[in-house]
RNA sequence: GGGCGAAUAGCUCAGCUGGUUCAGAGCGCCUGCCUUACACGCAGGAUGUCGGGGGUUCGAAUCCCUCUUCGCCCACCA
């Protein structure tokens, strides 16, 4: 590592390798990382689905979660990110049902042992791909324990917690309305149908009274399913409707006889208030049906097409042509009242977008009004900290309103059920087991398995233990669990978020985390979330070797503030990731630059050494950026604890390329090359803050700050960055003084660039300058700094003293210090008249403000002491900036 | 229908506990520079009724009310 620095930084030379080293020394691993030491700190990642390689989403969670785990590694913590990746179970295979169906071929066709063995082969390719698109990020999770949840030791964990929870009475198995997709087949949870807006009709249709003796309206927004009514149902307190119940109408179409009932659940003020009961095909109906002990007819097959239990002329249709032929057949018939435009709320499948159908089934559930208790408890005792808070309403919103989960899915992709169903006629058992069963425990008779699978979430809600080893009580267990933070995506907080935490409580006693930070999703211009539906999205493989992991990494952690959403342009990358591109080549060559002029190690800069810098060696410029970088530390390293991630990338950046390179590198020039004495102490300075500032962007921009950070001279070969210590604050480094002089130093240089580009003085040219003023210690402060203030305004000459030259350029510091800058014929009286006519007239209003703001009795009889103090500052610094500018006009002739 | 959030420069957004970062940053735009770390750069510059209206206060981008417009979450009025 010692050829010479490119000038322009090239990323894809050095991440591989650096990436490569890294892994080699087991610096992800906190066994090789603090060895024995630390405060464990623990982040579980959010397994990707192995349905497909990752997008920005991905890389945005990931980021996040590296930046926070680097941070707390270099903090000496332990850090344990612990990697995974989701088998996904419906959507996986729902990817592989389509590549078999270009072939024309269906699951079916191969069966289901084949099917499942296909899907291994597609899960191993993107599950490879995946991880390798991680590292490329440059993520340091720990890949020695990477689990996927179809693993050994997670369907270990999985039978262990169906059958404990059947045991304990929390699992069990129930006829129930359950959402239904038509496409994939399979049962889906509450979370799984996603509710949309959608504008559809409300018929109003008559059902006639059986004896002939009038109609009764109903309305719905399904007219289909009317061929599987079984009753129609009025309030109780419905005075228009008290006779006809206990009568009955004769349902068209169908021609038969239902009655007409009471019940609650009905909504007097909607429709006719008059609904038609449907129990096969709607929750709500359903439970009347129940209630009042209907029949159920189901008039669908799990395509939802109508099936037998219709009139003939109707089975085999799809649902939408029923529907369409129900309304044919009612309006022919006279019995369509009204149609109505209708906005509802219709669920879709959260994995094809089908519009979900209510079915009635037997499926398997989780009783969880037991597991959310806890899990609200420990909100409301504080054992969670939701980032930004506010999530933490919907979090207990969601579980104050739990329903019963639906576990089982109808796929074949998945952790099959531990259900053994007896065979022999007389026993008919069923048994559940963590072992698979052969013949059944009571009897000995033959055992079938459940056919159907787990929802892909009961392995993920357990990831925060199983992942560690549960149920064996491992040493990993010991120490790992509890973790500390949870970085998700916002949608995944109650499928996957929320139930970690219930099953955290209920099989470990204790939540899994305590911070949950949820950040914001990725969305392009118009607000559109990335989607390869869309096509919308962008490839982070393609970004990383564009710009590079650093560019990638910095622009999204810029782009993000705490829980908004990131917006990035697909059409224009250069748009999206050029700023962070340009800030890795930007630090690259401060690097280079510093670097090269390190020639060997520099002095330590405090220290006991008998060489180290002593304090009055230290020039403003120096007091100033050891300051400023202090300040840095101090603000960054705040920022990164309050998962501010932008407003610690903020702070780093503007040091970096504000204080440091633009000022403080551009200053420090004429010390380096020896034009100056001091070049030995301006080293060390440079170097300490440098070495801190790489230190500070570690988290964020891994992969540059390690190549420059190891180049530095006496560097041990085996040294990381990644586990060198984080910056500490230094009170001794503070130096409000510094801060505010080299201020002012900065004020003047500005001001003389102003007043040179203002009269088009040639870039090349030298001019001289005279500095007057009446504060002695800012003019001490600027006659320190004379060879920087010559150096960067361009002068041939500083000086210090009363002038009476008339023609020039002028400009007045904040402390009322002047500076003058002659410019001979090149001046224009009249336009600099003009220039400073125009300043005198904005300070002349600010002190009228300013004087009716502090002759106000309200104000300074009400305002705070200090405020007052403050503002009779503001009022005599701007009065003396009038007079020096009232002179200098008075001394050009104006 | 219920709940929550947002609206600040052309774009993306900071501005946290009312008053020294108070009107800001980055990008874009304009002017001038290939100054021996960097043109992916340097220096300078322009741009705002802080969404509208009302209120509280000595003082409001900031707190309250209201309206408008967007967004998110939840929901068994069929």
């Amino acid at each position: 590592m010692t050829e010479p620095l490119a000038p322009q930084y090239n990323p894809s030379t050095i991440e591989a390798g650096l990436y490569r080293w890294w892994s080699e020394h087991g610096l992800f691993s906190p066994e090789r990382h603090a060895p024995g030491s630390g405060e464990p700190y623990v982040i579980m990642m959010p397994p990707p689905n192995v349905t497909a390689v990752l997008h920005m989403g991905h890389g945005l969670n990931n980021t996040v979660q590296d930046v926070l785990i680097r941070f707390e590694r270099m903090r000496g913590r332990r850090a344990l990110w612990l990697p995974g990746t989701d088998h996904a179970g419906i959507a996986t295979q729902n990817v592989v049902e389509r590549l078999l169906a270009e072939q024309g071929f269906t699951r079916f066709d191969l069966g289901r042992d084949a099917f499942v063995e296909r899907v291994w082969e597609h899960v191993r390719v993107t599950g490879a791909a995946i991880l390798d698109q991680l590292k490329a990020l440059g993520c340091s999770a720990d890949w020695s324990r990477t689990y996927f949840t179809l693993d050994e030791g997670l369907s270990r964990a999985v039978r262990e917690v169906f059958v404990r929870l059947y045991d304990q009475g929390l699992v069990y198995r129930g006829h129930y309305i359950i959402n239904w997709c038509p496409r994939c087949l399979t049962a889906l949870s509450n979370e799984e149908a996603e509710k949309e807006e959608v504008d559809g009709q409300l018929w109003h249709l008559r059902y006639p009274l059986a004896d002939g003796s009038g109609q009764l309206t109903v309305a719905t927004t399904r007219p289909e399913t009317m061929l599987g009514d079984t009753a129609v149902a009025v309030h109780p307190e419905d005075e228009r409707y008290r006779n006809l119940v206990g009568r009955d109408v004769r349902l068209p179409l169908v021609d038969r006889l239902i009655p007409i009932m009471a019940d609650d659940a009905v909504d007097p003020s909607f429709g006719s208030g008059a609904v038609k009961v449907t129990p096969a095909h709607d929750p709500t109906d359903f439970e009347i049906g129940r209630r009042h002990g209907l029949p159920s007819i189901d008039i669908m097959t799990p395509e939802a097409r109508i099936s037998l239990a219709a009139p003939p002329r109707f089975q085999g249709l799809d649902r939408y042509e029923a529907r369409r032929r129900v309304v044919a057949e009612f309006e022919a018939a006279g019995l369509l009242e009204r149609v109505e435009q209708h906005r509802h709320a219709v669920g879709h499948c959260y994995r094809c977008n089908t519009v979900i159908e209510p079915r009635l089934s037997d499926q398997w559930f989780v009783r969880m009004e037991p597991l959310a208790r806890p899990a609200l408890a420990a909100y409301r005792d504080g054992k969670l900290r939701f980032v930004p808070e506010r999530r933490g309403d919907d979090y207990s919103a969601w579980l104050e309103g739990i329903r019963d989960w639906c576990i089982s899915r109808q796929l074949w992709w998945g952790h099959r059920i531990p259900v053994w169903y007896c065979e022999s006629p007389g026993c008919g058992k069923t048994s559940v087991s963590r072992t698979d069963l052969e013949v059944c425990p009571s009897c000995g008779g033959p055992v079938r398995q459940d056919e159907d699978v787990l929802d892909t979430w009961f392995s993920s809600w357990l990831v925060p233990f199983s992942s560690l080893g549960w149920p064996d009580r491992t040493a990993d267990l010991e120490t790992f669990y509890p973790g500390h933070t949870m970085v998700s995506a916002p949608e995944i907080l109650f499928f996957w978020v929320a139930r970690m935490i219930m099953s955290g409580l209920h099989f470990m006693g204790q939540v899994p985390y305590t911070d949950i930070y949820l950040h914001g999703t990725v969305r392009d211009t118009q607000h559109r979330k990335m989607s390869k539906s869309l096509g919308n999205g962008i490839d982070p493989l393609e970004v990383v070797e564009r710009y590079g992991a650093d560019a990638l990494r910095y622009s999204l952690i810029s782009g993000m503030s705490v829980g908004t959403d990131v917006i990035l342009d697909p059409n224009d990358l250069e748009a999206s990731f050029a700023a962070g591109r340009n800030f890795a080549n930007k630090l690259w060559n401060a690097g280079r630059f510093i670097l090269s002029n390190l020639d060997g190690t520099p002095r330590p800069l405090a220290g006991d050494g008998a060489n180290a810098v002593s304090p009055d060696e230290l020039t403003l410029a120096d007091r100033w950026i050891i300051a400023r970088c202090d300040a840095t530390v101090r603000e960054a390293t705040d920022a990164y604890q309050r998962f501010r991630l932008n407003d610690a990338a903020g702070a780093i950046y503007h040091f970096i390329w504000s204080d440091l390179a633009d000022w403080y590198i551009e200053q420090v020039k004429p010390r380096l090359y020896g034009d100056v004495p001091g070049g030995d102490v301006a080293r060390a300075v440079l170097s300490q803050t440098f070495d801190v500032a790489l230190r500070l962007l570690h988290p964020v921009m891994p992969f540059i700050t390690e190549a420059l950070w190891r180049r530095f001279p006496g560097r041990r070969e085996d040294a990381s960055i990644s586990i060198a210590p984080w910056p500490r604050p230094d009170s001794r480094a503070r130096a409000p003084e510094a801060l505010a002089r080299f201020g002012l130093v900065q004020e003047l240089v500005s001001g003389i660039r102003v007043i040179r580009a203002e009269y088009g003085v040639q870039p090349g040219q030298a001019v001289r300058a005279v500095v007057t003023g009446e504060n002695p210690e800012n003019l001490a402060a600027l006659r320190e700094e004379q060879a920087t203030i010559v150096k960067l305004a361009k002068l041939s000459d500083l000086s210090f003293q009363e002038t009476s030259d008339r023609v020039g350029g002028h400009a007045v510091l904040s402390d009322g210090t002047a500076v003058f800058v002659p410019l001979g014929e090149a001046i224009d009286v009249g336009q600099e008249c003009s220039r400073l006519g125009s300043e005198v007239d904005r300070l002349i209003r600010l002190v009228e403000s300013q004087e009716k703001k502090l002759g106000n009795q309200q104000f300074v009889s009400r305002a705070p002491a200090e405020v007052v103090e403050r503002e009779r500052q503001k009022l005599s610094t701007w009065k003396e900036q009038r007079e020096v500018l009232l002179k200098k006009r008075e001394l050009l002739g104006c």
